[in-house]
DNA sequence: TAGAGATTTCACAAGTTTTTGAAACTTCTG
DNA sequence: CAGAAGTTTCAAAAACTTGTGAAATCTCTA
């Protein structure tokens, strides 16, 4: 084969590689691997593609693509465009991969610590409260158990928050971990 | 009821709304929701337990004791304790919460972050090279645009190993999110 | 070293999540 | 407004994950 010629067919399959890097990253996170799939081949492409192109490249079903597009829309990653006059709708992608991440900081990771917060300072309360004498310093025990494990949360929690009422949580100091980049 | 008096039963069933907390925790963060329970409830008991106990209290057969016991030692979460001249087995909980949380994201996030780190970095490399002239300045941007995922996933990485590399991220200026502790 | 007590293994059952594709629906055009 | 093009919905299939419990294995003690 020819050196300087990759034919479509293999950057397609070099394409894919990414898309599924990525779309194994999510599914570890908990998102489908297919939301995964369907934003990288997005953002690689760098132009709007439509429900069938998609189908067709991922061999997927329109089923599967419609709900995961509308999926990944609601999570504001990918956009919708409707173009006028034109009856077939295009996707992209978001982009800035920060407001991507502290999006779903928020509403995923966020809610879920907040849960679990509310459950150990209720019942060390309930705890602390409703201990009998002989069996207080027992149960004092336990609450100071507990309290370590609502500080671990409020830990995270104060963690996630800030990061994501920054908007951008100072990427640069962080950046010193990135590659050296040319341009 | 008497105000003072928290029945054993009481008790438990408080004790277990924690377990059950840092279960659901726990599996969002792709764990299986019964290592989440059996861990805390060592925890909060703060003695050792055998795997029968914990078969009875968490309602759950002798095989997933055993086998999810066996995964929460490897992670470095749960101790087995084998007293001598005793045939039965105890556990209890590894109590220092960052030490399991640091050994959790060095052998899980690291390595998933790591593992697509290679694939962007490869495929970007590969793209570049076997590009003909004419294609050339369209990958280049495709290959641009990993080069931002990459960007991103070495940041991560970066933040994790900094993390736990120090063993404790100087937990102190994180630590002014926590509740405020009388003791 | 026999055997009682304890733990591990593993094939399978139960439960959950993901994907499919055909039917229903919506929207544009002639 | 009929119908073609495109999108959404949803019930059921497939794939995957987790839990069960009986049999196999291990390990003390007498």
């Amino acid at each position: 084969m020819a050196a300087g010629a990759p034919q479509a067919s293999r950057e397609s399959e070099l394409l894919h590689e990414v898309a599924d890097a990525v779309g194994g990253l999510m599914e570890f996170w908990g998102f489908k691997r297919i939301m995964g799939r369907i934003w990288s081949l997005l953002y690689l492409r760098g132009e709007p593609l439509s429900a069938a192109e998609l189908c067709q490249e991922l061999a997927i079903s329109t089923g599967a693509a419609s709900m995961t597009l509308t999926e990944l829309e609601h999570w504001g990653v990918v956009r919708r465009l409707r173009p006028p006059g034109n009856r077939r709708e295009y996707f992209e992608a978001e982009t800035d991969i920060w407001r991507m991440v502290s999006r779903v900081l928020r509403e995923r990771e966020l809610t879920q610590i907040e849960r679990a917060l509310e459950v150990f300072d209720r019942v060390r309360d309930q705890l602390v409260r409703s201990a009998s004498p002989s069996e207080k310093s027992r149960l004092d025990d336990v609450a100071e158990r507990i309290g370590r494990l609502a500080d671990l949360a409020r830990m995270g929690r104060g963690l996630l928050s800030a990061a994501v009422a920054q908007g951008k949580i100072d990427l640069s100091p962080l950046m010193r971990f990135a590659r050296p980049r040319k341009a």
